[in-house]
RNA sequence: UGGGGAGUCGCCAAGUUGGUUAAGGCACCGGAUUUUGAUUCCGGCAUGCGUAGGUUCGAAUCCUACCUCCCCAGCCA
């Protein structure tokens, strides 16, 4: 368990006696598909709950129902629940609140802390001030009980156009804070609600709601990113003038930002909605959805959310902490298997044709467990092209002309030939095998490298999409007169035909595996089909300390943009 | 120029009732093992804690001044 402020906070409310147990909730808004910062919003709330042994509850903020969707919030439920979380009883909705919300209202208006305001938004606006100089009174801030009581019931009986009145919080404009310039608490909007369909044609604002669905639900701990801790003052006075007797404490973080990517549900929407990404769950995207198709494990985000910590400063972690966890999970828990993706062809020619043999592999080199399986070889296998070098650079280990390299769990063979197309293009290599070396080192001589590859006769046709990070600048929305846009990386997304070893002909959609020596794969969860259409997405790439060195040459883009 | 926050190694982040050599992770750099240039294993990596003063036997931790960055003027959340 890491300490953060959160926890120390918590502790010492235990210590002190001013809650016995902890209750937290996760609180999006069915608006738009979770990301990775939600994530650690998720692991914070849910993770807290389970560390104290109390509650978190999943509560949709359903308040404006112009931008939100069932699709939304069932996507979000199935992410909670994938990321390995449950909440406490049932799904809690604010709309569940609104009959609740309304008397509290009633309430502030009998007390003279909410009034009806005739105003525009526009005159609102005018009449707010600005930073530096106060806010005026609105010409009706002085409506007695009685009329601004009349008012705001015709207003929720539908007497009122759209945006003609609103209902107030009467406290104070001229506060430093504007948050207090007498916020709007209700609007009048005829939109159809997901859950209260057209019941309501005034819908509480999110300050006013928000509070009260934590007290109502008995939160102890609200934790909310740092832009809210403005809206603090706001969220404790509406607890202090009505008649509640639970108030939660707000308590703000700084939300994550990852290099590379964007985590703005408004440009998350923009990159589906302009095609930019094939959608919410393109596994280029930084949303729940997209990461899992990608091949991301519940666990490595979870160690991720762990790791990168808790605290009130803005931070922006690099991509390789999420990348090292994810690595690290599947690392212990994927098998290996053999795939080549930029095939080159290879004849071996010492080999009898027609003839297949079969070698046992493990499935883990640290894990016996995992069982085994028949790796074929024939006459005729694919390696990887960038496991030859005509001209090798200084350091390099894999194969040369006249150069020998290891078949993992085979044979060492020897280059003896290159054969080129009329273009002067390597096309295939023959190769003869040292029928000494199955299972045994060559005597009299050292080889030290070794590369995969799959038989020709016996590899089986796979899609393979090659993943890279979707923007080329590390703050893609940190340029003030950049759109994020301009940085998209053209080369995100290669596919490629790749052949791999006929273990994974019933690979079911979701498993991961490690293609040995070129990454994490998972078999896709939305076009891959067991025995008929093989479809693998890159996980991530294995760490490459030949490809990261001096001596290795890079790839035409990006360090990233390498094929393996 | 109003209010609210934040500044500890390239990126995160402990430490903040002042007390030995400023945790840990990622990244990076060495080296060992290795039929994945993976994994694993060893070792290295802030005389420094935004800056400048001050208090003190002693300060990242206290005081003063200053600097930089972020958020707020939706009938969004």
């Amino acid at each position: 368990m890491v300490q953060h402020f959160i926890r120390s906070l918590i502790d010492a409310d235990l210590a002190a006696g001013r809650h016995t147990t902890v209750v937290t909730r996760f609180p999006p808004e069915p608006n738009g598909y979770l990301h990775i910062g939600h994530a650690k919003s998720v692991c914070l709330n849910f993770g807290l709950a389970r560390d104290y042994q109390g509650r978190c509850n999943l509560r949709f903020d359903d308040t404006n129902p112009e931008k939100e969707s069932t699709e939304y919030a069932d996507a979000i439920q199935e992410d909670v629940r994938w990321l390995g979380f449950q909440w406490d009883g049932e799904v809690k909705w604010a709309s569940d609140y609104f009959q609740a919300l309304y008397a509290y209202a009633e309430e502030l208006i009998e007390k003279g802390l909410a009034y009806v305001d005739d105003l525009s938004p526009e005159e609102m606006r005018a009449y707010r001030g600005t930073l530096t100089e106060p806010g005026r009174d609105s010409p009706w801030r002085d409506r007695s009980v009685e009329e601004n009581l009349d008012l705001f019931r015709r207003m929720r009986a539908g007497e009122f156009p759209d945006g003609a009145k609103t209902l107030r919080a009467r406290i104070d404009m001229a506060s430093p804070n504007i948050n207090l310039r007498d916020p709007v608490i209700y609007r009048i909007k005829r939109a159809h609600h997901i859950r209260t369909g057209d019941a309501w044609v005034i819908y509480p604002m999110y300050d006013y709601t928000h509070c009260i669905s934590d007290a109502l639900e008995g939160i102890t701990h609200s934790l909310c990113t740092l832009e809210f801790e403005d809206h603090r003052p706001l969220y404790d006075w509406v607890l202090d003038h009505i008649s509640i007797d639970c108030h939660p404490q707000q308590i703000e973080f700084s939300r994550l930002e990852l290099h590379y990517t964007v985590t703005s549900k408004r440009k998350l929407n923009q990159l589906v909605t302009q095609g930019f990404v094939s959608g919410w769950d393109d596994p280029r995207m930084p949303t729940i959805h997209g990461m899992r198709r990608r091949g991301y494990t519940p666990e490595g985000i979870r160690e991720f959310a762990r790791r990168i910590g808790v605290s009130k400063s803005e931070n922006v972690v690099d991509m390789g902490v999420l990348e090292a966890c994810i690595r690290e999970d599947l690392e212990a828990k994927a098998p290996r298997v053999m795939a080549v993706i930029r095939p080159l062809k290879v004849t071996l020619t010492n080999f009898e044709a027609g003839v297949t043999a079969n070698r046992s592999a493990g499935f883990h080199p640290n894990h016996p467990e995992f069982g085994e399986r028949e790796v074929p070889i024939s006459r005729e296998i694919w390696i990887e092209q960038d496991d030859f070098a005509i001209d090798p650079p200084e350091g390099w280990q894999r194969l040369t002309p006249g150069g020998e390299v290891r078949l993992r769990y085979s044979y060492v063979i020897r280059c003896d030939e290159v054969v080129r197309d009329a273009a002067g293009r390597v096309v295939e290599l023959r190769c003869s095998i040292d029928h000494d070396t199955l299972g045994q080192n060559p005597k009299g001589r050292k080889v030290k490298g070794v590369i995969h590859w799959v038989a020709a006769e016996h590899a089986l046709a796979a899609e393979v999409r090659l993943y890279d990070r979707l923007f080329t600048d590390p703050e893609p929305d940190g340029h003030k007169d950049r759109d994020f846009l301009e940085f998209l990386n053209p080369h995100s997304l290669e596919t490629v035909q790749a052949w791999v070893e006929p273990a994974l002909r019933d690979a079911l959609p979701e498993l991961r595996y490690q293609f040995e020596r070129l990454g994490y794969f998972c078999a896709d969860r939305c076009e891959h089909q067991p025995g008929s259409r093989l479809v693998f997405n890159r996980t991530v790439m294995l760490k490459d300390s030949w490809a990261s060195g001096s001596e290795a040459p890079k790839g035409p883009h990006m360090d990233q943009q390498r094929g393996r």
